[in-house]
DNA sequence: GTGAAAGCGCTAACAA
DNA sequence: TTGTTAGCGCTTTCAC
């Protein structure tokens, strides 16, 4: 596969001891920037010369190294993302969509986890930013003074998601989860429920989404709403636990917005398990209508985010500015909508 | 924050007009090499020196350029892992726990997804070694002749997960399936169980535990099993579809062995709604022990693997290579367990 | 303990 | 269309 000269011999005093573009050059016969320019940009090259090249890296197995290229040139083709835990299925649409978008366009997507800490998010922080991507993807993400000032001076392109916010550092897709909250009190009185509740986690748009909520059933003249508020992420587990806790001190309430549809599912589980009537007697709203949520029995009523446009306008923007196009928008709100079911 | 250079004039004709190490170094009144020195290897320089450095970064807000670094050291501190798809809760547990482990000893995770197609994967492969990572950890990867070669060809280090095989590129963690399709056969026979049926995914792994399921019936002496296969990655939905399908031919089972937790919650969710008794007419058995798997109602009988304690093992793997500490086995079988609960 | 020189593998800039 | 030269920002090697 290889030539004459043993790895040992290659690998001179430094270096890996992979194919570098030296050696494809000298065995098609041509200068390491003419081949350079037949892989990367071959309309510049002459057919001839570009066979002769492409033959050779077939022959040698040759792999760019994209550290080095990333170096001369400035620009990595790298895009990192970071999420409080993949674990939480709400972004991963959103981490999908994104992935394939930039595949698409010859990028790569670099994920990071930065879990629900704070002192976490600066570490990976800098780490992501050691690495010079040409974007950065922040999801669903509350940024330390610090973090925001490192962001702000690596220049790098950065796209905030999952909310909206009037100070963003660059760019932003999102939307507005005080007028999620709002809408579904809007959306329980239309079908006649008044004793309305909130099960949510303790992230902070989910306490938005909470204290909209809350706010807007007062405003609506409902009794007051008892809010029971769980740790992030949220499971099945906590739904049940909180319903229970629910039933003790308002074993009245006649709906339940749940900040997760995983949330929602062990509200159900429980209130099936104590046989409390859904929607029968109790309501329940879910939030991100996760692919389960239509098939659950009864399907679940649910807010639906377009998780995966988020995702797509995303790596759009970031591509848009590693290519130098003109971006004439800086922020995009995506909405949401009320998906009625068989739960309400 | 900065000094008195415009940033202009600081890119004389080429680079990214980040602070450098040079700008750090000028600063503390040291060469490059010094600063260097008092960052990654402390121990070597003066502390009145370190002190200088440290004062001088901290200044001028550096990132250091891990880009370069990674050139001129042939060290990333970058693994990559590529899963089918993130959306498959399985690996979940691994990813999370290979990242945990890899950034306790300063090391990054980037995470790709390769889909359930081929092509794919190969492109991802040349993807990620382009970036000359210091591992590269697969999680439930078929791989194709030319991906084997590459990855051989790479030198770089390669652990396989979620399987074993007799010929491993490099590492493995992982278990057996068919010793499991097997294990779910002796199990439902001790509960009592006799006219079994399999629901599984077609990908690779999910169809030897079917293979070696509908064997060991086969050989129990029991009626041959009816087995559904459905598309990966399976969903709740998929799981009513098949539970209804399954009925139809074969009204009369006992007990279904599902290889996704979701897919089981779906056969309950259908077998709930047509008024089929879980587990008094069928018993329903998992795969995952997901978290949620605990918490249905009934709680579900499922295959425990420790997903965890196989990212945990690949991180050392590949921690304990790159640091060029002696590995003594290269292979780990983790096993798996059945957890009884209330489903069967 | 500190530094000078060289080079990791590639591409931007300029030249022919 | 092709090549020469000079770096990208860092760390290795070797010398003091």
């Amino acid at each position: 596969m290889s030539e004459d000269a043993t790895p040992a011999a290659r690998r001179a005093r430094r270096g890996s001891g992979a194919v570098t573009l030296h050696e494809v050059a000298r065995l098609a016969g041509v200068a390491p920037i003419t081949a350079s320019r037949a892989l990367n940009t071959p309309s510049q090259v002459s057919a001839e010369l570009v066979r002769r090249v492409t033959e050779a890296v077939a022959s040698t197995g040759y792999v760019p190294n994209r550290v080095a290229g990333g170096l001369a040139s400035a620009r990595s083709r790298l895009v990192a993302a970071m999420v409080p835990t993949i674990s939480g299925p709400v972004f991963l649409g959103t981490v999908r969509a994104l992935n394939e978008a930039l595949v698409a366009q010859g990028y790569q997507l670099m994920l990071g986890q930065s879990g629900y800490a704070d002192s976490r998010e600066d570490a990976l922080l800098e780490a992501i930013i050691s690495r010079r991507p040409d974007g950065i993807v922040l999801t669903g993400i509350t940024h330390s003074p610090l973090g925001r000032r490192r962001l702000l001076a690596s220049g790098i392109p950065v796209v905030e998601t999952w909310d909206l916010t009037s100070t963003p550092i660059d760019m932003l897709v999102g939307f507005s989860h005080s007028d999620v909250g709002r809408a579904v009190v809007n959306f329980l009185w239309a079908n006649g429920r008044r004793r309305l509740a909130m099960i949510g986690g303790d992230d902070e748009r989910s306490m938005r989404r909470q204290q909209a909520f809350h706010t807007a059933a007062q405003a609506a003249g409902l009794p007051a709403v008892p809010v029971i508020t769980v740790p992030a992420p949220t499971t099945l587990k906590s739904g049940r636990c909180a319903l229970s806790e629910l039933l003790l001190t308002s074993p009245d309430v006649d709906a339940v917005f749940c900040s997760s549809d995983l949330l929602a599912l062990g509200v159900m589980t429980e209130a099936r398990v104590r046989g409390v009537a859904v929607p029968g007697q109790l309501a329940v709203v879910g939030f991100g209508d996760l692919e389960f949520a239509a098939d659950l029995d009864p399907a679940l009523t649910t807010v639906r985010i377009d998780s995966m446009a988020i995702g797509r306008q995303a790596a759009q923007f970031i591509v848009d500015r590693a290519e130098g196009r003109e971006v004439t928008s800086r922020v995009v709100d995506v909405g949401f909508s009320i998906v009625q079911r068989d739960s309400t």
